[in-house]
DNA sequence: ATTGAATTATACTTTATAGTATAATTCAAT
DNA sequence: ATTGAATTATACTATAAAGTATAATTCAAT
């Protein structure tokens, strides 16, 4: 990787198709860096249809320095990561960052945001009101559990470097967490209402359901013994037992 | 609290006795600092049985810095965290605190080492061999609950800024959890074997039973509806029902 | 081949903060 | 009251790392 951006401008047609083809394989690190921050040269105009190439070289090098930042900030955390190292990393220098990314904390956030992107995309599309609550509880954490394990580098990086994001993003961070409590509990609920769940403390359980999901982040390899799925459906036999489900 | 440090020598003996009692009511930042770090102070004879006092003196200043450390650690990062700050909270400059710990990280480290001695105390007294699994299970998940919410602070402490913590010490703390993981998934394998839990993979499922009582320091609230032992209780509740107890 | 724009490196400035030398203060004991 | 030891503040140094001015290079298009 390294060799496709030192001496960048050597980049062919081919090296961006490889990156494309890759691009749906990679799971959370790569993905879309559609350049919503301008690089610094003043004129945009440039980046038009005419020379897509150009568009497409400055996204993908955002791209690796969005993808070796994560790994980065995973393994050493957010403030231990110094910008000479993920240059250095890249095979590049500190400007060549500037120039692609605002500061530092830019780039914590556009991983962020493509993470809760992910993660609001997957728990929109479930309605809590409609099904039978043994469905749509396990419905939700399925989808939960793979979301976490998906986004888990970002999970990680949420829960330890949290305080060095700007209060909006906190907030609305910790607003999606807030929504999926909230849709954990109404289920419960309606399933205890229609008596096909027997547990106390609606509340409490969903905490409980949302600690057991998002503490995979902690222990799954993806070299494990077990893949998401496995997991995620394991998962939602765990919860429903905890909820008391009827069998 | 601030008045009682600055100008710290028109301490009485009233204050230290009123810390001493308090002492037993402070939950987790305030215990024993028995000054194992030396003063900086050439000589240590001095404080012997003579002038006890200023043994006392000096150990409950270094719990006033452990205390308000621990407070902002807690809500800033270590790393974000300035001993500047940390004096300026005390209502002293920064020299004060370097007489009392080494550095920075020294504070750190005797946080989280009086939280793991308790832990550790606290699963010593299992026996996971004895006993019938449910009872073990739940004297577990009781006291595992317990300890988390005791020393929550520790506990976010840790999951967040173990990057800034020296190899021994992660390793430890890290041999620690693992040991109550396998505890847990003894218990959980004996009760399947002796047909009184019904439940899939016992490692994953123990694995999810800590994430979820680990899960209490992101939640839990000393203002909040429930008392700790309303938690554990209603956690063990939880965790039976999950690993399919039968009834 | 030449040229202006885009990109990146060299080498710098700035800032934040951990850590410390030294002087001033306060102590306990005579 | 005096004195040496302990304690703490003032004011500093050292250092790491973020961020940037400028020059050099490479690009795309003629």
């Amino acid at each position: 990787m390294k060799e496709y951006i030192q001496n960048v401008y050597g980049i062919d047609e081919a090296v961006i198709f490889a990156y494309e083809v890759n691009k749906e394989i990679l799971e959370e690190t790569v993905n879309m860096a559609q350049s919503k921050t301008k690089p610094k040269a003043k004129s945009i105009k440039g980046r038009g249809a005419k020379n897509g190439i150009r568009n497409k070289l400055f996204d993908f090098k955002r791209e690796q320095i969005l993808e070796v930042s994560a790994r980065l900030f995973y393994h050493r955390g957010f403030r231990a990561t110094t910008l000479d190292v993920i240059a250095e990393e890249l095979g590049v220098t500190k400007p060549f960052i500037y120039y692609h990314f605002e500061n530092k904390r830019d780039i914590l956030l556009h991983l962020l945001e493509r993470t809760m992107g992910k993660s609001h995309d997957v728990f929109a599309g479930v309605d809590v009101e409609s099904g039978t609550p043994a469905e749509i509880l396990k419905d939700l954490v399925k989808r939960f559990t793979l979301v976490v394990i998906e986004t888990r580098v970002s999970t990680a990086m949420f829960w330890r470097d949290e305080k060095d994001l700007p209060l909006d993003r906190k907030d609305k961070i910790r607003e999606m967490k807030r929504d999926v409590d909230n849709k954990l509990t109404r289920v419960i609920e309606r399933g205890i209402e229609n008596g096909s769940f027997d547990v106390k403390d609606p509340k409490m359980a969903s905490l409980c359901v949302a600690g057991m999901v998002t503490w995979t982040y902690t222990w799954y390899q993806a070299d494990g013994r077990s893949t998401p799925d496995e997991i995620a459906e394991r998962m939602t036999e765990y919860v429903l037992n905890m909820v008391g489900i009827r069998k």
